[in-house]
DNA sequence: AAAGATTATGAACAGTGTTTAGTAAAGTCT
DNA sequence: AGACTTTACTAAACACTGTTCATAATCTTT
């Protein structure tokens, strides 16, 4: 093999995974999860089924890099608000990043946040997962960062971020799973949704500025 | 035909129903619900699969009754909380009801909040969802009395029950998919957890009570 | 051009939800 | 009791699914 061709074809397989993950994700979107079928996946890069399992061992390992790549851009999210200073306001960014992620690629927050096979093979792996616990990291400082300001006195930091946590995820699991607008007046449009969520999301703020001094 | 077949008959048939519901509960909480096909289920009542079809019209119709069946169940869970007369008190009973309910049967609770499939149907069907409105309803009249002794002054009832329902839901979510024992010291037990998880609530309570005056 | 190593695939396996056509049982009527 | 009708049930098939494997096609090196 002359020079450079070993690099050209390893560049190809890696362009070759590529496009299957980015088929796939294209179809995840469209049609779900358990409705995407490997066949499908392969019909749309205009290769045989059989390929796909040269590149990905499982349909598993396709949703955990998806899972993975998912994580990655929601960290990204976290760190360009890294500028801002005070850190209640880098908090109320962060949760306006996270609905906003949620809002963006539903399917992705579907994924790494109401699934527990991707984690089941994350379990297995003893790595990657490093995205998520980074991810409650930056949440865990951030919100300490707040109590060095008189936020949230008397309590204790992780429990303070476990309960931020879990409203900024309820109310994105109930709207990316449609109940926010099952309950809500029946007949809200997508726009008045967002407007709910939004105004929500400001009424857990308020809440949590309530918790100083 | 002589008299009381027809009831018996009409019996037999309710029987049939609950048999297939009840194994299909079973199998559903051993193995998952994609896990647990319609064979498995034909084979635990000991009828041919294609039987399963003549009581239901679906896979999804069973889950459907095993949504509705669920959100009744949690609904009499908040009705026992009727007797608690201080609507602050019923409201931390109703989370506490929430999370038992929850912890307990994790995989009707994932039926019932973490999917849409079943959700899809009920609004194909105009009925019966109004369990879930119910749910919410009662939420919303325990925070309404909360507001009347100076709980929750200047905030918007719904925004605060949905604030309230979120974080719960949140919660619960990410205990039943497991997100909460990975971020958490990585090896908790399951006593370790619930431990957490109430002191999560508990913590939760106290902002909560802070909102008074 | 021949040999060797990659890469791609057609065909098959075991499983799924679901439908249909046909059988066996139960009930009804004379 | 025997014939007829209705009901309850099921075996077999269909169109899918994820996955594997022997085979074929392609590219690399000698």
């Amino acid at each position: 093999m002359h020079m450079g061709v070993a690099e050209r074809k390893e560049r190809h397989k890696e362009d070759l995974k590529r496009e299957i993950l980015d088929a796939a994700k294209l179809l995840f979107a469209e049609k779900g999860l358990e409705a995407t079928s490997i066949r499908a996946i392969a019909e749309k890069i205009e290769y045989s089924p059989a390929t796909i399992y040269l590149y990905y061992k499982d349909k598993n390992e396709i949703v955990h890099a998806l899972h993975s790549e998912g994580f990655k851009l929601l960290v990204s999210h976290f760190e360009v608000l890294n500028h801002i200073s005070h850190p209640f306001e880098r908090l109320k960014g962060m949760g306006r990043a996270y609905i906003q992620f949620a809002l963006q690629n539903p399917d992705i927050y579907k994924l790494i946040f109401n699934m527990e096979e991707p984690l089941k093979h994350v379990a297995n792996c003893f790595e990657e997962w490093d995205e998520g616990d980074r991810a409650f990291d930056i949440l865990l400082k951030t919100v300490g960062e707040c109590q060095k300001l008189d936020y949230f006195k008397d309590f204790a930091t992780e429990q303070v971020s476990f309960v931020i946590w879990s409203t900024m995820h309820g109310l994105c699991t109930l709207r990316t799973t449609g109940h926010l607008s099952h309950v809500a007046a029946a007949k809200a449009s997508d726009q008045d949704l967002d407007q709910l969520m939004s105004s929500i999301f400001e009424t857990f703020v308020i809440i949590l500025e309530k918790l100083k001094t």
